[in-house]
DNA sequence: AGGTACAGGCACTTTAAAGTACCTATTGCA
DNA sequence: TGCAATAGGTACTTTAAAGTGCCTGTACCT
């Protein structure tokens, strides 16, 4: 039985983490391959990934697809209760880039291009 | 000179961690003094939430009032910078909610009343 | 025949986050 | 007189998060 002080510490529970806010941004483009999201995330580890997105998958906010082909072929997508997170993600990718702008000056925040 | 690979990478370091959220969903009800703010998170630490206030000042998102009596008072709320994280806290708050009434039954997460 | 891409698993180590314990100072109250 | 409340600071320890390195298997390309 898990319990909360304050109902956003569920959210948190769930998106908390230094990886999990990000993949979700990502998938909200659309239906990424594995490849495609380490390639989209430099510096995360393979292990990371893979652990974040298991995380994700149990929590019921991501779907994984196994094609079963060789070389092996897996896609990750939102799942309709993952879209309820949108407006959260919107919001906070929004936030992301005008804070960077704010603080370019003085504290020199850049965004890396990809 | 931080660099970001994605916008929304810059707000997970000011509002992530474990605590920063649940102190700005505490300070958007209102202006608060630290005991009540620690009231308010029975299971914080008195080094982490001063560490977390601290933190969340250098951001520019709450300010530190410090009122010259003794006992000691200290206000905290947010700037007009930390407001404009609002619509963020404000569906993280909302989520939360459902997250918890959608998993109370399989995964009995409770709310502790306060 | 050897290398690459693909999607991982597993054991181990490192590092960062968080917690514990103990310290400051002053006033009012029982 | 001694304790509670107030808002911390600091040093040390613990625990959880994250990273490293090495392993699997197969089909395609050179």
């Amino acid at each position: 039985m898990k319990k909360y002080n304050i109902p956003v510490e569920a959210a948190l529970e769930v998106i908390g983490g230094k990886w999990k806010v990000v993949i979700l941004c990502h998938l909200i483009k659309g239906t990424k391959r594995t490849s495609e999201l380490k390639r989209s995330m430099p510096t995360i580890t393979q292990k990371m990934l893979t652990q974040q997105l298991r995380e994700l998958e149990a929590d019921g906010v991501i779907e994984r697809k196994i094609y079963q082909q060789i070389p092996p072929k897996v896609e990750y997508s939102l799942t309709e209760y993952g879209w309820s997170l949108k407006e959260i993600l919107d919001s906070l990718c929004a936030w992301g880039e005008k804070h960077i702008e704010r603080n370019y000056e003085d504290k020199s925040l850049v965004l890396v291009e990809g």
